[in-house]
DNA sequence: CAGAATACGTGCATTCAGTGCAAAACTGCA
DNA sequence: TGCAGTTTTGCACTGAATGCACGTATTCTG
């Protein structure tokens, strides 16, 4: 659990590593529709059957690594103090995560170029952010002591994570703009003084 | 343009209608990955190749009224008086919509319960909503009279929406839950005021 | 109302993603 | 070295979606 082990997990991270390596570029340089999966393991060695072995989708391989950002998320907001006003808590979770995101911009970046071309990795993106909200919305319930008769938790969930994305898209496609923590953070700010 | 004119027209809305009729009710009955095209095509009276003259997916073919609803928000939007601040025309548009969905209650709750089961028309419709918040933001831009590098627009419509969405989600899934509009109001109300 | 122009439905072939299954190859360990 | 468990791979198959060409129905023009 806490080496790699032996050869065999190795070798596998290894080549889910190559695989996604190789595709990016297939994908950049061809475009993502007109790369097959065959395309992908011929370049990276494998058989287009095994492929699937190591992802679900050519949508899933873009987006790899999606599902650490939740842990992330779900882990910054279990460090705020339980007292904390949980639009507060919320605030700080996601500024944290934004650091984060800032320090792999090339990483982002490259995905979101893809993401922008290929409306099919862009809705499979959204799909998962939503899967985000409703995890999202069940530690704010629990959080918040509610059950699920109350709004609010889905509200808060679903309005971060707006926040996150828009502030996100914004430094992703404006030129000069703020740090992307600063954006959030004045984007929760904005929210919740005042509206105009 | 007034009259529906020739018997084309008609012809093509009915058959448009009758693949929706016929395609939902399979997909109630057998479920949405169960039923192929082919059968649906087939229920409806057509070649399996006409079915793309009508939908471009089978993911469309249950979200194809999709497209007038950001055609309504927009709409409602126009008729808030420009000098009104842009969060409480935002909160009046939306929850005049609201209204809208509240009387189709039951074509709602069908199609929502297809895409709770479908992972890929749920994905699709996400879709289409980031098209209506692009929308939306543009919208907003000219409202606010600021260029592309006012994070404000987009976190607006971003944000609107989500409250839309949660909203929706809370009457859908909730027994007994307020009316729709309401839950609207007070989404906005909500991050209007204060955020607990 | 006849015949030309056009739009639409349809069949066919094809590409490609994704899945199930069973055999073969490989790894780790005794 | 040989055994047990896992992974890779090939093969067959389903189903969505697209391109193309042909025939038929509709609309327009005179």
């Amino acid at each position: 659990m806490a080496e790699p082990t032996g050869l065999r997990e190795r070798n596998k991270r290894e080549r889910r590593r190559r695989l996604e390596d190789v595709a990016l570029d297939l994908f950049e340089r061809e475009g993502f529709d007109r790369t097959t999966i065959e395309q992908i393991a011929a370049a990276a060695g494998i058989a287009t059957r095994t492929f699937f072995s190591y992802f679900a989708s050519k949508d899933d391989l873009v987006l790899a690594d999606y599902s650490d950002r939740l842990a992330r998320i779900l882990d910054q907001l279990e460090r705020r103090p339980a007292a904390e006003p949980s639009w507060d808590a919320l605030r700080a979770s996601f500024a944290a995560v934004a650091a984060d995101y800032e320090s792999e911009a090339e990483h982002i970046r490259r995905r979101f170029a893809i993401m922008a071309s290929s409306p099919s990795v862009f809705a499979r993106s959204l799909q998962l952010q939503a899967g985000w909200e409703q995890a999202l919305t069940e530690r704010l319930r629990t959080r918040l002591h509610t059950g699920t008769d109350d709004p609010t938790p889905r509200l808060f969930a679903a309005t971060a994570l707006a926040v996150m994305r828009a502030s996100l898209q914004h430094w992703l496609t404006t030129p000069h703009a703020p740090a992307l923590p600063e954006l959030v953070q004045q984007g929760f700010q904005r929210l919740a003084t005042g509206l105009a």
